[in-house]
DNA sequence: CATGAATGAGTTTTCATTCAT
DNA sequence: TATGAATGAAAACTCATTCAT
């Protein structure tokens, strides 16, 4: 039921739904949907927390829990695992492009009322504040705000993934973070500049 | 009436703007609306498109016309052009934020169908390439992909809008536009990564 | 069109009538029916405020309006004025019973937010509170409490008109009139009580 | 169950009134309520049934059964009777007004398909026609046609029931009801009339 | 040309009723 | 026998679009 609304939804968008095409496609009666989620707004919202929980459980998935990602970041240090995170969301987008349209929709119509990118969340950002800080401090990353490299950072994953998975794109969204990733960590500019 | 209109796509989105409030604070007949546009997709569209040339005078307006741009890129070089240019739609964004959400509908509601970022802009894309190919070959810009790195380029300033737009951290654009335009271009890593 | 929906909410009751049987027997759309009256609620609430108009209308053409009703009673006398309004109002629903249907369901639905007897309008309340006044001063009325008096009076031309109208006894609501403000007027009571 | 069941109707009218709302503040299930009354109309008339009843038991209790209300009348003529049974309504009706909303809605909704106020009830009507027979016969009562006498007793204590009980009036109909059969009892005329 | 009243297709939502457990 | 999840018919209401003035 949840599944087959993110396919509608995904597909059609917020307004051009028919939730009686939902029910009707998850072969429930309409009642039944509305008795579920109460009205056609908290589906959708119930839509948005379910894909942030499939990106955060994915990308732990790639990075590990806590202890796991503690020892990743000793072995290959914070900017690998900047880069190991990133292009997680990247296949996981790429693999499931219609959360990206629900992601598009959350903030169109509810302007980010529930957290429906990684990014978004906070406990993702304190976990992204620490792996700067601690790089700042091993030297391996620059002295930069680590506030604002947080949301750079969030930008570009959430720009690569909005931009990658238009319609023709959907296929290279990984490479396209690939290279975005690349320049973001190492920077555009030659050495001479 | 393209401004009435803007306000009102911009605070209640494509499908819950009215065209008879349009047209009522606008100070017109409804029917004058759909004499001059056609329907309420073209009413959009129409705003979208208006958006982007604003977007774009606005941009040109700091960088100058071509001539004078490639007097700056002589002058200052490639990557400070770079960075004039993002800041140049930092700067605009945070002056018109509802453009923004004109930009987010567009993406949600018709898949892109006209480009209302200047990153989405075919004309935009060819010069940033340009751009970075001539930074390439004066050595001020790593040997990078140059369609892949425009891209990345292109998705930091659009998440960046979007992200540094939502309610409550409208006035921070600029600020959060110029740390992510430095990290990019200079790179997230420490010397001794 | 307020004639139609008198028609079919008298038939079928608040709920049970249909604003779009309103419209299509009205011969016009349904939005035409919502953009006149905003709602089903304001449709009904017209309905009432119009019935109470028709009952008013019809009673003061039978008594007169102002100076004639002042002739009329030092002609005829208090007594007999009360019995003519009365019997106004057994008339005038005899010959529209719908309005009665009305009557009732703006009672059970609305709980009277709008007037919709004419004994519930503070105006015509204090024409009967007068018209008692100057014949206990003249001795044609005994020394009643006024304000429970006209209480009483109204009590029993409503509970006459509801139940005088029911299914079966529509023709015979004059004549139930004329026996119950007889003996209202005159008592129950004999000479030896 | 049905206690329940009055409160709710009487509150929220019938149409308003939902099912599951009064299984749930009878704390059981809703299917218990369809096997106990079939429908949501039996469940109302059931309830409206159930009122008569009650204002029945409260008036009989108050003038007393079949050979105690013979000796009242005895004692204290048939008049006085008439002012009893009138009265004993007012108390009940004052005491819980709700049962005066189901009749509301009772004639409302159903038109009187089952009769909700004592007045409606034959076997209450005999009693009253037999009391006004007896009352002329020995004088107490004058010559009047006596259904006729029955229908406007009734028509008043059911008037100044419904009304005496609008919001705010709640507190004062016993009042209301003492004068208003004074009125009728005795006539409103005085004696140069 | 401009207008805005009329329209009705399209959607959301409710809730009485059923029936498998 | 009691239950309450599932159902879908029914209705209110909206609003893009048209077209007569």
């Amino acid at each position: 039921m949840l599944e087959t609304a993110l396919r509608i939804f995904a597909r059609d968008g917020f307004h051009n739904a028919d939730v009686q095409v939902i029910a009707d496609e998850a072969g429930v009666g309409k009642g039944t949907v509305y008795r579920h989620f109460g009205n056609k707004q908290e589906l959708f919202l119930a839509n948005s927390a379910h894909c942030m929980q499939m990106v955060d459980a994915f990308v732990r998935n790639r990075v590990g829990d806590e202890e796991k990602a503690a020892k990743l970041i000793a072995e290959v240090g914070p900017i690998a695992v900047l880069k190991k995170i990133a292009m997680a969301c990247a296949e996981f987008y790429q693999k499931y492009p219609e959360t990206v349209e629900i992601m598009i929709y959350e903030r169109a119509e509810f302007r980010g009322s529930v957290p429906a990118h990684l990014m978004f969340r906070s406990e993702t950002r304190n976990g992204i504040d620490e792996l700067i800080k601690a790089g700042i401090a091993a030297g391996a990353i620059r002295h930069v705000n680590v506030n604002e490299a947080t949301n750079a950072y969030g930008d570009l994953i959430f720009g690569s993934v909005i931009n990658g998975c238009l319609a023709g794109a959907k296929a290279k969204l990984v490479r396209r973070m690939e290279h975005a990733i690349d320049i973001f960590l190492n920077g555009l500019a030659g050495d001479q500049a």
